[in-house]
RNA sequence: GGCGUCGUGGCCGAGUGGCUAGGCUGGGCUCUGCAAAAGCUCCUACAGCGGUUCGAAUCCGCUCGACGCCUCCA
């Protein structure tokens, strides 16, 4: 019996405006599509929202008992800075301007992008395709929808007909547009274009002498359109029809619009049974973009080497601070609230790590089995991992009391507490307990052998002795707690 | 201009038609040699104006404001 069969997930659907029930395709098994990165510069904070926002997804679908397929791909193929005919793709003009390979763009940035995410702790996808590995497949979608009538070549180049197709189906029903009105709003601005209708998209662009990346095709030597590859993709791996596909809500328009059409004009079925889009991350009142500059590196927040912020924040406490906002809000990144997160993460990390030193005793006086519920309710609810987080710190008080012994669990209670926080906090948040990295044996023993020669001066009322090891090791950042069980230390 | 999201206490951030999320900060108390930690406790908000309702922060309308998309962007 798995727990997906006693937990009905909800899931909010950008295409229905509205939450589910979620039932896969397929009982047991998940299929998942997350639109990944463009590897032309160092991965921001605002990217890893968003796919934070779905490792915790991922690892949900997961910790359910379902058997996930989780396909999240990187774009290496350079798409162009805006949808004029001429111009530079992205990966071509970085390459030009540090003077390498276009692929050397692409590795040393798939390299940053995975090592960010390692270090936040995310899991890696189930599959990791790469647009460039699909030129192939791209190229048959591309014959399967000329031969359907919804694509027109001019010049070596492959347009695909909106208003063509959506005379049969409903272009902008992601997104919410009518294309009929913005067709009679638009006037033709510039006769150079080489398309019918400014709606209308890339499927194939003929590549003009200075694009490097280019593959023959029956129609010019050039490169894919932006939103093809993850049609590609989604389609090998996860079928013509598959249950979630996932990405950052400004890609909701025109690109997952785009793909809808794709999908629909090439397999002539609804691609997609849950579209899911996560909300953008605010700086200074602004969205983050690359584009802008209004932006900031992981690596730059971890190490302090900023201009927002004075010091560094680990990366647990930067995912915890993404956490405790639902996926679907807009969250504003700030230094304060980062301070006011981290202290919190602490407090719930200290009680976690003493769950194991809790003593059973003879009846329950907490109702451990109504906690569990609400753990499991809240993330059941579209994965709301901030009232997840307030169930958390409701344990940290549990094990407070516990600790204190105001309160008692049987042995299977406790075990069951034990066992549920740990799924929560390790699994499904994917929290990291970093202390435990700084703490080493040698450090404790030292520790130690102060903390009884602390004892041993307090006991002889020699408060200037015992006052002096405590703060000389609070300056080091050892904090010594004087309890009733006795003096125990934590870093800071 | 069009489409969409949203305006919650000192700050960050959940949320449901009636039963005070949570975190951080600040005040008080307990414990303690003192402190810290821990526990208890206080500060009870929903942009504004109308409407629906026995009752709305939660539903509807309008106003004001913010943000996103409409050209590449997670």
């Amino acid at each position: 019996m798995e727990i997906y069969q006693t937990n009905q997930l909800r899931i909010y659907n950008s295409l229905s405006k509205s939450k589910e029930d979620f039932t896969p395709i397929v009982p047991g098994k998940v299929g998942m599509y997350v639109c990944g990165p463009t590897v032309y510069s160092n991965v921001h904070l605002g990217n890893v929202r968003t796919f934070l926002s779905f490792d915790l997804i991922y690892r949900y679908l997961k910790h359910l008992g379902y058997k996930v397929r989780y396909v999240r791909n990187i774009t290496d193929a350079g798409h162009l800075e805006n949808d004029a005919d001429e111009g530079e793709d992205r990966i071509a003009k970085k390459a030009r301007l540090e003077e390498i390979e276009p692929m050397e763009v692409v590795q040393r940035y798939t390299v940053d992008f995975h090592q960010v995410l390692q270090r936040m702790n995310f899991l890696p996808p189930s599959i990791e395709p790469t647009a460039t590995g699909h030129i192939v497949e791209q190229v048959e979608i591309v014959k399967a929808i000329i031969a359907k009538g919804l694509a027109y070549v001019v010049n070596g180049s492959v347009y695909f007909d909106v208003i063509k197709y959506n005379k049969e189906e409903a272009y902008g029903e992601l997104s919410g547009r009518d294309i009929e009105a913005a067709v009679h709003q638009t006037r033709s601005l510039d006769g150079q274009s080489e398309k019918k209708n400014p709606q209308d998209f890339a499927l194939w662009k003929k590549a003009d002498d200075r694009h490097i990346m280019r593959w023959p095709s029956p129609w010019s030597d050039g490169f894919p359109g932006w939103h093809l590859e993850c049609t590609a993709m989604s389609t090998k791996y996860l079928g013509e029809t598959f249950d979630i596909h996932g990405g950052g809500m400004d890609l909701k328009f025109p690109h997952h619009e785009c793909e809808i059409a794709q999908s629909k004009a090439y397999k002539g079925v609804e691609p997609v049974r849950y579209w899911m889009h996560a909300n953008m991350l605010i700086l200074n009142g602004q969205k983050m973009a690359k584009s802008t500059g209004n932006y900031i590196l992981p690596n730059e927040l971890f190490s302090g080497e900023n201009q927002l912020l004075g010091r560094g924040f680990s990366p647990s406490t930067v995912r915890f601070f993404i956490l405790q906002a639902h996926y679907r809000s807009v969250l504003d990144f700030t230094g304060p609230g980062l301070e006011a997160s981290e202290k919190g993460y602490v407090k719930l990390m200290e009680a976690f790590s003493k769950i194991d030193s809790i003593a059973s005793g003879d009846k329950d006086t907490l109702d451990i089995k109504r906690w569990k519920q609400q753990c499991y309710a809240a993330m059941n609810d579209d994965f709301n991992s901030p009232v997840l987080i307030a169930q958390l710190f409701e344990a940290v008080k549990y094990i407070n009391l516990l600790l204190d012994q105001q309160a008692t669990l049987t042995a299977a209670t406790l075990a069951d507490f034990t066992s549920t926080l740990t799924v929560f906090v390790l699994d499904v948040l994917g929290l990291q307990d970093e202390r435990k990295d700084k703490r080493s044996d040698t450090l404790s023993g030292v520790v130690d052998i102060l903390i009884d020669l602390r004892n041993e001066a307090r006991d002889n009322k020699d408060w200037a002795l015992s006052d002096k090891i405590r703060d000389q090791l609070a300056t080091l950042g050892v904090q010594l707690k004087d309890g009733k069980e006795g003096t125990t230390f934590s870093l800071q």
